[in-house]
DNA sequence: ATCCGATATATAGATGATCTATATAAGGAG
DNA sequence: CTCCTTATATAGATCATCTATATATCGGAT
């Protein structure tokens, strides 16, 4: 099923931290992983996850260091920091908090609520 | 808990059809309702409302009429049309679809998946 | 009588996340 | 040599939402 592209944004940047907690992976992997850990629900693109990583890393919740690989370019690793561990913490807390909001929508319609 | 709006972000339509799904409503009370049925999480706001139901009534999801009030302001009240039913009905299987791929990875770390 | 807040709808302009398209670069397949 | 995959990067466009503002009516406070 095609995902309404307008139903799905804002929890990227979550998804990407919450990534790098099983350690450091370099980006085009993380495009990879997300797809296969979501079931192919995620097709994260490369325009999107590289602009992101920047500004993760500016606020300081990723640090990055190049390594070379067996063959093609090298590749650039991100690590979780400790405030990008505690930022990722906040955006699951809040993520939580909007999921079971939806849900409490979608589930208590007025005409037939219990309460 | 103050909701990370960069979390939140493209499910109003979704919310707003499916109040309408229990009767017409005026957009001020969407509004209300649906700070009430989130337990106070979604403040959807009067600027972001307005312009997204008039887009729901140009896709031919809602159709709008105006009714007096008692006192005040003549309401305007919003139906769901048939389509907008269908719409609805695919946008809670997107929500759903998302929100169980979300839940995949944040729950399966490749660290202590057990497969 | 006037000002302010709540109800009620509406639009303009700004912000921000994501996408598409494009560029670079290395390696392997045909 | 050219194309596809891996791998990173940036510019420009799109779209949802927010802030600020405007309109209009009513009730309460000054």
């Amino acid at each position: 099923m095609e995902l309404d592209k307008s139903l799905v944004s804002g929890s990227m940047a979550l998804l990407v931290l919450k990534l790098l907690e099983d350690g450091d992976k370099y980006g085009y992997q993380m495009i990879e992983e997300l797809k296969r850990r979501s079931d192919d629900t995620f097709h994260l693109k490369a325009g999107t996850l590289y602009p992101l990583l920047h500004g993760l890393e500016e606020k300081g919740f990723v640090t990055a260091y190049e390594r070379e690989a067996a063959a093609g370019k090298p590749r650039r690793y991100y690590h979780l920091t400790k405030e990008g561990g505690a930022a990722l913490r906040e955006k699951e807390e809040s993520w939580n908090a909007y999921a079971r909001a939806v849900g409490r929508v979608l589930k208590g319609g007025a005409c037939c609520a219990g309460a």
